[in-house]
DNA sequence: CACGATTGCTCAATCGATTGAGCAGTCAAA
DNA sequence: TTTGACTGCTCAATCGATTGAGCAATCGTG
């Protein structure tokens, strides 16, 4: 038996086709209440569903939307991002067509006609990471980016406040008292766009508090836990006057390196450092012990902001900047005074936000 | 400027539609050379893109298929078994429609009923763990079930090889030497399969090696890594002539928890415990210190299989039941010799694979 | 009672492709 | 020269819905 068309309802209703097609699109202005009837129950009877696809090339409306995605296999972000574009799709009645490219640019453009030929209401176009990106060619206009810059532009884009993040973190660290913050920084040919952002924020705090930056408190590793444990080795090594009390991690699992090297040294979290960490990543940041304080990135808002304007739903915003997406403060338990050897500094009048 | 259509190309060609279309689609057999080259020359001129809408209406397959999920957005795991479908839909052209349900049920029915809307070539119901689930309503006949078991049959399904997974584990454990091996299992109301099966390996290499069983040395605790570490600190306060050299855990998460234990009673690992993990969860069994032996979930390659079964491509195995994804050993750093303490036993004669 | 407005429904074109049937024209064989 | 086969291409129906135009019946109003 093969599905149900609106023929075969009309046929059992009594009724034309266009009547069934009116009476299911409550088009009903001018339908009597009993052919609405009739018609609905020959449609449970038969178990209609609408084909989407004949509908689709009538009214050149697919209600699909297109998402192409770099690395989606290899990162433990990208489900937020696909939850809240997913969740955004279904919440309008729209279906998602997800393509994976692995960042091949011949992928990128294949997935790109392909999506055009399916006539796609919408197109949103991520990173894993926060980055400049060169938009494939024939890009349909009105594409999102998400999570990521495009490098031409005319498209409306949507990545972390991460400027905002890195001056929350550091001015957890500075509310507590500490003076000697270090920055372990993440070490790469192309640094990714988050790095030089948080660090930015960094800055603008410590001259908030009157703090004179130390370079030999910015260090750079590769970004990975042994990079976090190498990173806090060096600072660790410092002279006592010189070494810091606090330590602003570029991401989670260099921090949780970080951890490592404390308590290598026997070393107490927070008592006698402090590490901030930054992405939220579950499986890093909330099994250390202590929990680790961080800054969550915001992935799930994106991919819903994203879709939602992929969608028309939400307009960007003006100007063609992208919009910043604020990271949220995950406090833990590893922020906590610096030790009394390094005592907090006298006077510090009360941080203000500009 | 709207979009390019066969009849665009036919007038630029000088042609009919027909020719055009029988162009295209290489059913060349009765038409010149010439004409043939005029054709795609106009083609790539107009910037044409073939219309699957349209076409998948006429042929009644569009060349996508459907893929259904829960809770995509909260495990690591979803984005390899995702690659896989992905990767393989690609490959034989096809696109993939992602919907996650969050295991909703009125979700999961409204999304069989749009994607079957969608006329979709085929469809795979995915779970993030392997589990025995019911079949939704209406689920179209030919779903293939990806990381979990229907409770009612008919459906092809693909899952790990739990129990083979779990005779890797400890046979690793049995041939550097151990006799007294701990199982770290699951304690929830509603255990995953897999834990059952993990279990049963873990006996089977016992019973194989001439190993009794010892009940105190099968704990269950919360899985998660504090989980891990209230089981281990149980197996390290056991007598010492009963504490077990090794340990085998449900899974990553939890052995990093024992880890956690054992670095807290200053004991070394692999040197005075050996851990074998399951589920190669990059972020947890790759940045332990040491690296963490384990077995990996074929989630990739379960993604592949499942979707080469819903395009045809490949035959589910006869009988109805679950084909078995084999689980790689992945070797680190986590295994060695019993402490000498602990003398290996004499005369163990070469353990044989049934 | 006639006429226009309103109500309730149907006709038929349309979206953009695919494809079996068929139409000229050419060529070889009879 | 006729016939049949073949070549090269086109016609037109079709997939399953949507939708503006329009028809017939009823109603209200002057």
């Amino acid at each position: 038996m093969s599905r149900a068309r609106l023929s075969d309802v009309a046929a059992a209703a009594g009724v034309s086709i266009s009547t069934v097609s009116l009476v299911l699109n409550g088009r009903v202005a001018r339908i009597s209440s009993q052919t609405q009837d009739r018609v609905r129950e020959a449609a449970a009877s038969v178990g209609y569903t609408p084909n989407s696809v004949a509908r689709g090339l009538r009214t050149q409306r697919t209600r699909t939307i297109g998402l192409i995605s770099d690395r989606i296999a290899t990162t433990p972000f990208a489900g937020r991002m696909l939850a809240g574009a997913q969740d955004v799709a279904r919440e309008h009645g729209h279906l998602l067509f997800l393509v994976n490219t692995d960042g091949d640019a011949d992928v990128e453009a294949e997935a790109v006609r392909a999506l055009a030929g399916q006539q796609v209401d919408g197109m949103v176009y991520a990173a894993m990471w926060h980055r400049v990106v060169d938009a494939p060619a024939g890009l349909p206009a009105g594409t999102v980016f998400l999570d990521c810059r495009p490098s031409s532009g005319g498209f409306p884009a949507v990545v972390p406040d991460d400027r905002t993040g890195g001056r929350d973190a550091v001015r957890l660290l500075v509310e507590a008292g500490h003076r000697r913050i270090a920055y372990v920084d993440v070490d790469e040919d192309d640094p990714p766009v988050a790095a030089g952002l948080r660090h930015e924020g960094y800055l603008e705090v410590l001259a908030d508090a009157g703090i004179e930056p130390d370079p030999a408190l910015h260090v750079r590793q590769e970004s990975s836990a042994a990079g976090g444990r190498a990173a806090a080795a060096a600072l660790l090594d410092l002279p006592a006057d010189r070494r810091p009390t606090a330590v602003f991690c570029f991401n989670d699992r260099m921090a949780a390196g970080v951890y490592v090297a404390a308590h290598r040294r026997g070393l107490d979290i927070p008592g006698d450092l402090s590490i901030v960490g930054y992405d939220d990543q579950q499986l890093v940041a909330g099994e250390l012990d202590p929990p680790l304080t961080t800054i969550a990135l915001p992935h799930y808002e994106m991919g819903r902001w994203a879709t939602e304007v992929a969608l028309g739903v939400r307009e960007p915003p003006e100007g063609g900047r992208p919009h910043l997406m604020p990271c949220p403060i995950i406090r833990r338990d590893s922020v906590g005074p610096p030790p009394a050897a390094a005592p907090t500094p006298a006077g510090g009048e009360p941080l203000t936000t500009p």
